[in-house]
DNA sequence: TGCACTCTTGACACCGGTGTCAAAGCGGAG
DNA sequence: CTCCGCTTTGACACCGGTGTCAAGAGTGCA
């Protein structure tokens, strides 16, 4: 037959087919594919020897092929619109660390949280790619109107910080509400008493929790909260410069400002320096995130770290699972702890 | 609650296939094929024809299948290690730019620039997801050994930045050099004479690209260039503290320092901070790349414009020119223009 | 011994396209 | 009128796997 060539160019050969290891294996093809989807059907010595060939040669089976076959897909999208390119990295990175070694690829999709026919734009992607599921990033996981079209059409998916409740398997979240808490705490425990505080759009889910997280802690401790120290802003360095101003230009100002993302706690900090007021001495300013533009200021940002690229991880999990359970996601964590860390942007407050 | 809008919603219909476009244009698969591949052995109506009738089912043809039969892929591969999570973003931004209405997607592949046995690991990538071509970043794209073995294997590819010439139609660079000199030009024009310059590590070509850029300026002002003011650094916020100290820690310090990216600028900032210099009053400073960081500090920084974005589209328009071209790539363009922002972290000297 | 049933395995068609090669259609030359 | 060569089209196998279904082997029970 043809064999020969094949055999005397082994070394060098081409990929492996599953042919290969069926013909080497003396088994068929079919048996072969089964072993790769650990069917539970084969016998286990007939499992070991498909096993010891397809390591032997190397062999991973072609994605595409078993795609086109078997109308499953090993690829898997990220959808996001930018309001962090930092946020995104650490997102995917975390999606990698869950792919490694399991075959899916993960494909980007950048989206238009306020475009009109995004619904229509991710299926059309979906459909022409196809897309064997969905990583949703905030805030286009806050669009429920696109979670329902996903599931009507059956396609799996996952949402990062979703604006609203969705079934725990594809949801994932941090815990925003106790990270409020946790910096909260923190800057009552040295001493402060007369907390400014930045919110993020009302409309986000996360905003609300961490004012909530905010609102508990000083209840808790008894310390009145003004109105007029809280102020909303739209998780950008210029709304935090603006917001800085209104909670600082004034006869009695707070001793501590507590931004609800590290972009708005940078805008306070340039609100301060153009007001004259010293930082931390003058003033302590805490963020949220712990991102990359924590550390490379002065004085580096008391900030709280979410863990987001553990996030990216547990999402790409539970897509997974979904994937190869059938949607029967056995129960994986969904949410993430938050971490304290204090820097230089925060000091004692006689 | 959801049902009813299942009802409602577009017909059912599944995806059209290759076998509809042919059963109702009464041609043969084959025929459409042709059509989907621009054949020029199509006669003309005939084309039109099925060009409507394509139209007409919104049909588009499977990337899955058409790799499968064709050898070909439809995935570009984006492989980079991790300085900076904003240009990889950008980066990644002009490629979906550019891939838009062709078919192709984009896979992240992370890399890292130190591992040994990165040429075999990129290579099985390559081999098991089917990737079709690759955009390598720096610094991996600096890697001339990686870059033989894919010319040698025949993997499409194109360097961003590498550290050393390639063919024309493998690389997209930046004019590194014409930035700095167009900094140091606005520098000396605002009355600066001694001037700080941090430059990047030596291996690295931009990194010597921007201080020649420095140097040939100076020169051509017949400013001298100490030696105790340029100062080697790392490319990171940490080392531009270390660097900005040996320049202003002594007696006579220079009026501005120009660090040839934008995290040891800032680092910059945070030394003359420490020290007690003002910016841009006592100090001017100036940055490269005008990444995100630049402005969300106060004073922001004057910086140079790298259009990153637009090098992700040239990259992957060369790219795709590579494999729909055979490699006879048309001559597109591959090199960058900078643009000088100036902003407040520097002013006039007396 | 015969029968029903479970456990394994393989033959074969098929997923949705493309490559190969042959055939049909057509105009011009001999 | 026939033959040639070019253009245009189609039949069919095939890419590398999986789904379906049936066959062979082994087991327990009447």
């Amino acid at each position: 037959m043809i064999d020969d060539m094949a055999d005397t160019s082994a070394s060098t050969s081409k990929k492996p087919t599953i042919n290969d290891v069926a013909r080497i294996s003396g088994l068929s093809k079919k048996t072969v594919s089964r072993v790769l989807n650990n069917s539970p059907q084969v016998a286990e010595q007939t499992r070991q020897k498909v096993a010891a060939v397809i390591r032997q040669l190397n062999f991973a089976p072609d994605p595409q092929a078993r795609s086109l076959a078997s109308k499953r897909s090993f690829l898997l999208g990220l959808v996001y619109d930018n309001p962090n390119a930092l946020y995104i990295s650490d997102i995917q990175r975390g999606i990698l660390r869950a792919c490694q070694g399991t075959g899916y690829e993960l494909i980007m999709h950048p989206g238009e949280f306020g475009n009109r026919q995004l619904i229509d734009e991710i299926e059309g992607f979906v459909s022409r790619a196809r897309i064997g599921g969905l990583i949703l990033l905030s805030p286009i996981s806050q669009r429920n109107l696109l979670a329902q079209r996903l599931k009507k059409d059956g396609i799996p998916y996952v949402r990062i910080s979703p604006g609203k409740i969705d079934s725990q398997a594809r949801i994932v979240v941090s815990n925003d509400r106790r990270g409020a808490e946790l910096m909260t705490e923190y800057l009552v425990s040295i001493g402060h008493r007369t907390i400014g505080f930045i919110t993020g759009p009302a409309s986000n889910l996360s905003a609300r929790e961490k004012l909530d997280g905010f609102r508990n802690i000083m209840k808790t401790h008894r310390l009145p909260i003004r109105k007029s120290l809280v102020v909303e802003g739209e998780n950008t360095f210029e709304s935090g410069v603006l917001a800085g101003k209104r909670l600082l230009d004034r006869k009695s100002r707070p001793s501590a400002v507590f931004a609800s993302n590290d972009a708005m706690a940078l805008g306070v900090l340039k609100s301060a320096t153009i007001l004259g007021i010293r930082v931390p001495e003058d003033l302590s300013v805490a963020g949220f995130d712990d991102s990359a533009l924590a550390t490379v200021t002065w004085p580096d940002l008391t900030t709280v770290r979410q863990p987001v690229e553990q996030m990216g991880e547990m999402a790409a999990r539970k897509l997974l699972a979904q994937l190869n359970n059938g949607g029967a996601a056995t129960e994986l964590p969904s949410a993430t702890e938050p971490e304290l860390v204090v820097r230089h942007s925060t000091m004692k407050h006689a």
